[in-house]
DNA sequence: TTGACATGTGACCTTTTGGTCACCTATCGT
DNA sequence: ACGATAGGTGACCAAAAGGTCACATGTCAA
């Protein structure tokens, strides 16, 4: 179920800022994101489909266009695997300790 | 500095099962870890290099030993990322959209 | 109904990644 | 000092992933 594919599809960096593009503003459409970057048509279309079989996309189609939406609930599943609820506290405290060590420099 | 590491680290199954090892119990040792997989300790090795380039392990020498543990960090950096924590009930609404949409078609 | 638009498929090539091996250095116990 | 133990490096090969193109289907709008 979460398998291999959502960690695969996180892996790369277009991927990522195709995530990026939908969680500053969801649901968009193909050549919308598209436009957004470099890269051919294609190559956009191979990596949202990557997307949406891990489950990180979902979409949804209206006459010709087809709407792409961020599913965040995957990357909940990783945080929930590796993070104990027990010393999330502490985590959280370690990255706000992280952010000032980098304020300070 | 989180940058693309963390994400290519996670790719693997054999990193993301040492990660899982070191979660059930923390620090370990090269070897010990070794004898819990199938693959050679060559193998093993390249993959805690990679684990550790990421920072998600961090390690300890004593001697001749190096001792491995899990840094939860950059884990919770990737959920902080994608999840808004003011809106992280959307997720919820999320589901209820997709199953929806499963319906429609 | 015709042409422009939005998306989709399969083949193809290049680069990256996973894994093993021969060989090497350093440390422990006796 | 000595063998045994723990860890490390570089080269090498097979498999997988990223990217583009020729080609194809379905949909809108005048």
């Amino acid at each position: 179920m979460t398998g291999d594919r959502v960690f695969k599809a996180l892996a790369d960096p277009t991927r990522r800022f195709l995530l990026d593009l939908l969680f500053t503003r969801d649901g968009r459409t193909l050549t919308e994101l598209e436009s957004e970057l470099e890269m051919s048509r294609f190559g956009v279309m191979k990596h949202l489909r990557v997307l949406e079989e891990a489950n990180l996309v979902v979409t949804r189609r209206s006459g010709r266009e087809k709407w792409h939406f961020l599913n965040p609930v995957p990357i909940r599943e990783i945080h929930d695997r590796w993070i104990d609820k027990y010393t999330e506290h502490h985590t959280t405290a370690l990255i706000e300790l992280k952010a000032e060590l980098e304020d300070e420099s």
